[in-house]
DNA sequence: CAGTGGTCTAGACCACACA
DNA sequence: GTGTGGTCTAGACCACTGC
């Protein structure tokens, strides 16, 4: 009778990288341990060694090994693993928790920017920028205050754009391409003013995420997002 | 006279890579349009299906595109990137930053899970665990106060450590391998004892992150980091 | 059924980095 | 020099999925 389940006749990189991720874990092979060569383990695991090669490249992607020419895969100590978080679009962020998005405009204003602005995105004196702020709604609950900078010598038909109904973020995720991003996440006690809109008490304890765009090198968009009490933002791996 | 700096005669899946990246930033493959099957593309490319599959499999991994089978390769909207945090010891991102570090024990007490973490990890009744809090220091300033939860039925070896000198942190990075972790940050005012430990005032806004490991389905360790208010989690990509 | 991506084999040349 | 990983080619079979 034949194998209802036929085993595959040849070895997956899946089956080499499960294999090896054990042994680093029963510290078969412990950290600064160097690993047999990709020869060596293509003959062990009879494939050939662009199987083990792409074995070994995604657990160097994932963290848990380093690869050097000549010297060979060396497992790390401490694996330096890493957590992802899709960085989403708020309205998205809600909507995919069950629920309604609502947004609101507060301020729009065309200035020129601040110091503090221009030392942090190094713009040159006297430069024009536009600040929104806004409010992100969650079944018509504060969500998340959103106090947002655009650089007009890099986006110069900002000027024109509408944020009476359509949020900033949106508009420059369809308008403004970027190349690289940086963002950070802070804990500060909230000023009156925004503790306001996010409906808490001024002092409360608000997750910050900070972000700065650019596009090749020039600074898009520097942005501040609020978030209420309460927030939590989580990832598994 | 021979090019000093040969163009090696092959395509790299580099160059795909980065040339159907930039063809979708330049929206010349807007959202939702179906890329070339990658047959043709390999065509376009003069090079292998291999390497435009490697070039497209990393787009993917990165968020700018989806592959489905028969369906294509189709340009997704709003770009779900990820951010990467590399999740290290409180020592080494201490010692990285250049500060010396300092451990401290508070307390260590073999305990019944009471029922709110039991309820969070999942364990039976009455089941024991090893209850750790304890301070890290950087350059002898508070840095991040530790409050940690080891299950003794999945590590019962932990009953014999010794805290006093090793954090539970790299105690259990030596002693247990885990297999799944979740980790979730939020903002917290803090409580007068953790304020005290940390050098701030109750009520400060705290960074504090969270994290439950597993190791094969069952739950080994739970722990809340509490950071000094101003400390800040970055990342860039 | 037919088209797309997923993966493996077999072989090759090269770049890097240590001795 | 020499051994390691990095990558490409050429060809193949398969799995999924929409028609």
């Amino acid at each position: 009778m034949p194998n209802l389940v036929p085993t595959p006749e040849f070895v997956s990189y899946r089956d080499v990288k499960a294999t090896v991720l054990q042994r680093i874990q029963e510290k078969i092979w412990a950290p600064d341990t160097i690993l047999p060569s990709e020869v060596d383990l293509a003959l062990e695991f009879s494939c050939t060694r662009t199987t083990v090669n792409r074995a070994m490249r995604e657990l160097a992607d994932e963290g848990y090994i380093e690869r050097k020419r000549k010297v060979g895969t060396r497992v790390l100590k401490s694996p330096t693993r890493h957590a992802r978080f899709a960085i989403s679009l708020v309205r998205e962020e809600i909507e995919a928790r069950g629920s309604t998005y609502r947004y609101a405009l507060s301020t729009c204003a065309q200035i020129v920017a601040p110091d503090w602005l221009r030392a942090r995105l190094n713009l040159s004196d006297g430069q024009p920028v536009v600040h929104v702020t806004c409010m992100h709604y969650a079944d018509n609950e504060p969500f998340q205050y959103e106090d947002r900078w655009i650089n007009i010598a890099s986006v110069p038909w900002v000027v024109d754009a509408d944020f009476n109904t359509l949020g900033p973020n949106e508009w420059l995720v369809n308008e403004v391409p970027f190349t690289d991003i940086e963002m950070s996440f802070s804990a500060v006690n909230l000023a009156a003013d925004i503790a306001d809109f996010l409906g808490s008490a001024p002092g409360d304890a608000s997750f910050v995420a900070q972000r700065t765009t650019w596009l090749k090198g020039d600074v898009v968009t520097f942005v501040n997002l609020y978030h209420t009490s309460g927030y939590r933002m989580s990832t598994r791996y």
